[in-house]
DNA sequence: GTGATATTGATAATCATTATCAATTGATAT
DNA sequence: ATATCAATTGATAATGATTATCAATATCAC
């Protein structure tokens, strides 16, 4: 999905599932759901505030956190806890529904990854505990291998 | 390895790496690893707290938080995140090097298991990453599967 | 345009966790 | 057994991330 069609598709979502749930479309919250589509890392709040008064100074932190809030329960938004102390958040609609992350320990860059296997054996694995999987969290932390030619 | 083997070796354990790392063997210590050895759940710091004061009431909520995080740096407890808001405890002295939790979102009930093939399936992945693997946070959310009986 | 109600901004409050510092304790040398 | 020294502790203030409060404002159906 190019990027164009991705960002549409995260306004739209927005959009029919406030809709749909008898929620107020703002536009603190388009601000909101656009500096996320737009973003290419895992902004913590803070962070997310600081780029939206960019485009809105009046907008609040507690705006920041009420919204973010309501856009992980409609799915829109991904909360992630990378071990930094706070949480962290990214666009979830438009893309796989799940992808996971490689932290570098060293230089706190965050790697996107998808692994079929992966979602196959967690699946796997919650059927034999006697579970329907509903959510996970997985974040892998390491160091970068050194290279043959290092 | 049964449970008083257990429970030695965790005391063990800091006895030994305490001294190897110059750090004291303190009363409060042995109280809060006892406690810990002894617990069959996931203590977070305020629970953890509670017990310890049955055994020694002067000890105090802020010794409760250092030694966990001296503990943890030991790797003789294990922090989680199950995502209610704060850290939980566990004993990882003697047992194996990983498990991973089933959290049933509805009753908060948490399930421990191992799965060797997640184990490999990890360490290939961070491989594949250019990663050497140091740590990770795995846990699944799940409800109940209804049984076909009911 | 209006009425109903969701949402907001500003900031106080909450909560889990950590920092501070004088007093105490553990370990070691003698 | 005692002295010494530095790690550790208790009590609590402080911190930082997050949430609650409430009057004012904005959204949306009609």
């Amino acid at each position: 999905m190019d990027l164009v069609k991705r960002e549409q598709s995260a306004l739209e979502g927005l959009e029919a599932l406030c809709h749909a749930k008898g929620l107020r479309i703002t536009g603190q919250r388009r601000v909101i759901v656009q500096i996320l589509m737009d973003a290419d890392d895992h902004p913590d709040a803070d962070e997310l505030h600081s780029m939206v008064r960019k485009v809105d100074r009046s907008i609040s932190i507690a705006t920041v956190y009420r919204t973010l809030q309501v856009l992980e329960q409609m799915n829109i938004v991904a909360k992630r806890d990378f071990g930094d102390g706070r949480a962290r958040y990214e666009i979830s609609v438009g893309q796989r529904d799940h992808h996971h992350h490689m932290i570098d320990i060293e230089s706190g860059e965050v790697i996107e990854f998808y692994n079929q296997e992966l979602e196959d054996l967690k699946m796997r694995i919650a059927d034999e505990l006697g579970f329907d999987l509903v959510d996970h969290h997985l974040e892998l932390f390491g160091t970068r291998l050194a290279s043959a030619g290092d």
